[in-house]
DNA sequence: CGGGCTTGACTGACTGTTCAGTCTAGGTAG
DNA sequence: CTACCTAGACTGAACAGTCAGTCAAGCCCG
């Protein structure tokens, strides 16, 4: 692997370097079996400097854990800006979360989700930014709900408790798309979650094929 | 603590003791935070009698894994046969997985699930026990609403496909109240499952309390 | 030349695993 | 019944590898 890193850069670029790495290594390895080393290696910098910027191993996988679902909120919220429709916005939230690989976004991040989870389980500090990126993801969906309402694209129906139950929904369905359960492929998955929305907040959606039957062997959309 | 192991029981015994520990411990420490050595001492055992059962840790945790989770499906499974209604067989099914502490099965088993999705995500092996596992949980779930079906209790819905949706609601649900957030507390986990499974089966099923209001503080049922 | 940045070399602690035996129960021969 | 023997359970002590974190010294920019 090529040493992309311009050996020296601004500090802040630095620290930035060494969260992406660690991010994108606690997806690939999990949490417990990042080494500073490989961070370093991966930023191109020294195991030392690493402790230099984040003084201790658990400070920077938890800054790193912060940065990876910050970046994730944030980039979906940009792509939500762009879209008109409350159909089309539903179906971003659902693909993003639903379906492998996200563009633009740390890849691996399914693995960083339950190395969080398991982290905030046992971590108050960590559980505490958790509980609170949950309430802003559920907030972007009720928000959806809301602009879909004053544009008369949905029915009346209560927006906060539709996004509880909807995105422990999508909770639930991208844990079996990431653990490649047979049975609930991304596509699936996105027909289930997409039906469920439709339904619950009256609006119409079409699956493109039968739900269930999936006989062609289809490319991902990129 | 007092040894409550006597030091030296039938072998197949000595087994089940390790794999208990280990499970406990995974569940209350997370899976790479578990030493041997902790292992050994809550069995009543020396380190190398742990190696000498299993001969590494690797195996030893993954048995554990595989050993909790078997553990709860069969708990809950016989608690199934002694509940006649698909309501109360449903209530069952929400209670064991959005409530704190279901009683017979490991404590802790929480960690254990975020620990065992991890794991799976990159230990082949652990991820075709975990989806075998999966199915035959959504197997169970079928199956009470096929029986609650014959007897007349729910109407005509495609069992399988409502099992898919089902459990993994609840996995959302039960990931949301595993992490203690204050949205959704275990009441009102069990109330929108209980909801979202009595439109969708076409069966009755009332609240006991408003759904959203939680007023008084109330002992769990034990 | 001063202070932040960067490093290689080092270390101290931890911990999985090995090993060389000890102990006990049970079997067997005399 | 006794003495011996064996096998398997079990252990304490050491070993070896790993890794987070330290340090003293250089580097480079302003």
């Amino acid at each position: 692997m090529p040493a992309e890193t311009p050996a020296s850069a601004p500090p802040d670029l630095r620290r930035e370097q060494m969260l992406r790495a660690a991010a994108e290594l606690i997806g690939e390895r999990g949490f417990s079996e990042t080494r500073i080393a490989d961070v370093a290696r991966r930023a191109g910098a020294s195991p030392a400097l690493v402790i230099y910027y984040f003084s201790t191993k658990d400070q920077l996988l938890t800054e790193a854990l912060r940065f990876s679902e910050e970046a994730f909120y944030r980039t979906v919220a940009a792509k939500l800006e762009t879209l008109r429709s409350a159909r089309e916005q539903l179906e971003l939230l659902v693909r993003t979360t639903c379906v492998p690989q996200g563009e633009g976004e740390i890849p691996g991040a399914w693995g960083l989700w339950f190395d969080l989870w398991a982290q905030a389980l046992r971590h108050p500090e960590i559980a505490k930014d958790r509980i609170e990126l949950d309430q802003r993801w559920r907030d972007t969906i009720a928000r959806v709900v809301r602009d879909g309402q004053q544009r008369g694209e949905i029915g009346d129906v209560d927006a906060d408790a539709f996004a509880i139950t909807f995105s422990a929904l999508i909770d639930g369905l991208s844990i079996q798309v990431a653990l490649r359960d047979p049975v609930v492929d991304p596509e699936r998955a996105f027909a289930i979650a997409m039906a469920f929305a439709a339904r619950e907040l009256d609006v119409t959606w079409r699956p493109r094929r039968a739900p269930t039957a999936a006989p062609s062997g289809r490319s991902r959309r990129r």
